[in-house]
Formats: C-alpha cells, structure tokens, sequence
DNA sequence: GATGGAATGACAAACTTCTGACAATTAGGA
DNA sequence: TCCTAATTGTCAGAAGTTTGTCATTCCATC
C-alpha cells in the first residue's frame, strides 16, 4: 500500500492512508531502516510519515505536525543536527528522538544541547526506541493529560479522532477535530476569532471569521444536545466564543 | 473597529498591569516598510516606534521597553542578527519577530539561533506578521490563565468574560467588561469620560460622553448593591468617575 | 467527473450601543 | 436659604453590530 513495503528508498514525505492514531515522523535515509521503523510504529498504532531527508523532512513536520521524531542523525542535504535545531526552535513541545551511530559520551552531550529529547544508538533493538518513544510522549502530554475527554454526553478521542455522543459515533473533520481541541485545551477561556483563526487554522491560510462561525456551527450540531441553545460551546457576543465543559 | 479586539483589554484575556497601548518597536531601514508596518500596527491599536538602524533600535529598545520587536535583519550599521541578539540578552522575555528575504533553511537555524521567537520572510502578507506578533504576545501572557478581580460581593473573572454578584452570575457585555476592567486596572483615580472613550472605546469612534454615563449606569445596576447610592463606581463631579474597592 | 470538506456571501435574527430628551442633582453665588 | 447654571441619572426607542444559518462556490482527492 505504499512504497516502504518494499525496499525503495522514500525522498518525499509519505503520509499513510489511516489517518488514525498518533502521527509519528521519521526522518532516516536507509531504506532498511525507513521500513523497519515504518512498520514498527504502525504495527502498534501510530500513524507514520516517512521521510528520506531533512529537507522533505523539516516540510512535513511543519505540515503535519507529528506527535513525536524520529530523527537520524546522518543526512544528506542538511546535517541531522540542524534538523533537531529547528524543530525544537519551532516546536519545543515536540519529543525528538535521536538514533545515530554515536557512542562517545562528548557526542551525546552535544545531541542533548540541540535539545533532542533521547537518543538510541545503533544497533538499537525496535522495543527500546519504543520504549523511549512512548515515555517521551507520555512526559509531553501535559495539556491533555487524558487523550480521551468527556463532556455531557460526548466523549472524545484526540488520539483515535473519533467522537462519539451519547453511545454513537459522531465524525468529526480534521478542521473540527483541530478546533474542539483548542477549546478543550483551553476550557472557560473566551477566545477570539482571531485567535483561533491563528491558533487552529494557521498562519498560511486566512479565511473569514464567517468560516470559524461555522465550524462552531457544525461542532454544536455534532455535539450539542440541542445546537439551538448551544450549552457547550457558548457564544460570547462581541468577543468570541468560549467552551465550558 | 473589531479585530483589535486581540489587544484591548477584554476580548482577548489579558493580563491586568498596564493594558493601554501595548508598544511595538519597528527597526526597519526601508522607507516604505517602515510606513508600512508603522501604519499597520497603530490601526490595530498598537502604540508604534520606528528606529531606521540598529543602534537607535537598540537605544531605543532600553528607553520604551517595547512589548515586541519587529527587526528586519538587512540593516545598516550594526547587523541585525546583533541588534537580536543584544535584545535577547537584555531582556529575554521580550518576543522579537524577525522580517527578512532569508528562506533558506540553514539561515532560519541560524536565525532562530539568535533567539528569535519567530520570523517572516519577504514578501509578506501583513496579515501573517500581525498573526505572529500577536501569538507571540499570547503566549508570553499564558502563565497568568486565569484572572480574578474581587470587590464587595462582586468577583470579575476577566478571561472567563465572567462576572457574579452574590454568587449569582451577572452577564455583562464586551464593552461594560472593557470599562470595568479599565476601571479595575486604574482604581482609584479619577478618570475623566474624555480619558475612558479614549482608552476603552478607542480613537475610531467617537461617541457623546452621554454614552460614557449610560455604561456607567449599567454597571451599576449590575454589581452595586444599590445603584441609587454608588458605592464602588463613584461619581466626581465636574471630573469624571472613580473606581473605589 | 464525483465526492466531501472548507470557505464565502447573503440575509434574517439577536443583541448591543448610541442618542436625545427630560428629570434629578450638585455647586456656587446672591 | 434660595436660585441658577451646569452636570449627571435615567429611559426608551433608533441605529448599528454581531451572530446564526443556509445555499453556493471553491478546492482537492479519489
């Protein structure tokens, strides 16, 4: 289903079709080791972005911004290290993990300084990175401790991005998904439209405050009880709106 | 007169301390974006400084303690990357967005290297440099979520857009929280209507000081105990009102 | 092409703000 | 103390904004 199954090397960033689940990136340029990791990360159920440099690299981190890197150290076009650099200078948050062939401690003392968050030297068993994969995320997730949060009767799975409101499921887009998160993430708080145009939508795109309005709109017709009278995802004339679980 | 809602003080949550004018500082040597850019903030409600070149940036940086720092890093002089980084050593916690032709990625590490939260590169909708700046300036604010302000029997939470009286909610509007919190922020002092247009209703609309008393009025009639006797919103006579805890 | 999500435009509905009039109050001088 | 002028309180609609909603268009993906 998609080119890493066989042992083609993969340059531009490949995004799987399930969409489900975690999204890790992996940036390594050995194709043996883009397969091994591919299929290591989504045999437990991650949703996985290869990338064969850092270039194509650096470009999906900041398209989809993965839960967690994979970063190989040795890469052509950009040195691995600066790699690490801009993905710490731009997204702090994210875990980096390091795999590289480095053993001396001087170097491993330098990895950290780029900010990298662990690292796993060659040769590495699969259950390790894992390990250290998943401890990396786990220390991360701060702002949602549960992936999982339960309002009324819904209850939502960011990590699974599935929905479901009183026992049924309800789909959510990736827009709504991306929005309702920002709300829970942060409850009682008014937020502009402004705001969210930024925080959800992004710096590329600028659409109408009209399309945040019905993005809500939607959110309360998935979510609400009664989306004419919204209890959850209230309306703040003049300001913006706020989510009160 | 609405997406300046993101820097006045309610619509967006804000921290309470010196909410008039957040200061921007512009060091930018082309004429025209410095007209620009000037023109851009101020109509947003920013208070705006311009410095053609690094050294009177800087100088000019120590002197206002601006709120962000706009820097374009072609300038004459002293180079940019050292107007940057001298900024970022004085003083941190100050955001500084940095506008430049730079796209290739080893420059941005570079760049990001100096201590920039963020950058911009030419050509740029200013659009997205506002977006930025005013993210940057959210998140510098985060730590302070919630903000409460207690008087009486009345408890504002100002983030919330949330007011009670007597442990019964009270639903004040965008502009009453606007006057109140301008109130909270400079109690005690006599603020003329002359002062409170200005600063609460901005320099774009210029309503009859009538407007001012009919606020007040609502105000009143919300949180005093007893509107007819003003404890807290006091009336000066011949002056203007004060806000008395 | 067909499909589904996202964005836009338009219009009505909901809500807030402003205005102007008049009443009530205050200050200060006679 | 009383009177006058100025200032402020209060109210009810008018005027203006903001939001809900739907239909349509746009766009990318299949």
């Amino acid at each position: 289903m998609l080119q890493n199954e066989n042992n083609s090397p993969v340059t531009a960033p490949e995004v799987l079709p399930t969409m489900t689940g975690t999204q890790i990136l992996v940036i390594e340029d050995d194709p043996r080791m883009q397969k091994i990791l591919h299929r290591m990360f989504r045999d437990q159920g991650y949703g996985v972005t290869v990338c064969g440099d850092g270039q194509s690299g650096l470009d999906s981190f900041r398209a989809s911004k993965p839960a967690a890197v994979i970063l190989d150290l040795m890469l052509p076009n950009i040195f691995g290290r600066d790699v690490c650099k801009v993905i710490k200078a731009e997204h702090p948050e994210t875990p980096v993990i390091v795999v590289s062939a480095i053993s001396e401690v001087a170097d491993k003392v330098l990895l950290l300084e780029l900010g990298a968050d662990d690292y796993v030297t060659k040769p590495f068993s699969p259950r390790e990175l894992m390990a250290r994969v998943q401890a990396a995320l786990r220390r991360r997730q701060k702002p949602i401790a549960t992936v999982t949060f339960s309002f009324g009767e819904c209850e939502i799975d960011f990590a699974k991005m599935s929905a479901r409101r009183a026992d049924k499921a309800v789909s959510l887009t990736a827009h709504e998904f991306k929005l309702l998160k920002y709300f829970v993430e942060h409850a009682e708080r008014v937020l502009s439209r402004e705001e969210l145009l930024n925080e959800v939508w992004g710096y590329q795109s600028y659409p109408t405050t009209r399309t945040v309005d019905n993005h809500i709109l939607k959110l309360r017709q998935k979510l609400e009880p009664d989306a004419a009278e919204p209890r959850y995802l209230q309306t703040v004339y003049g300001a913006g709106y706020k989510f009160v679980p």
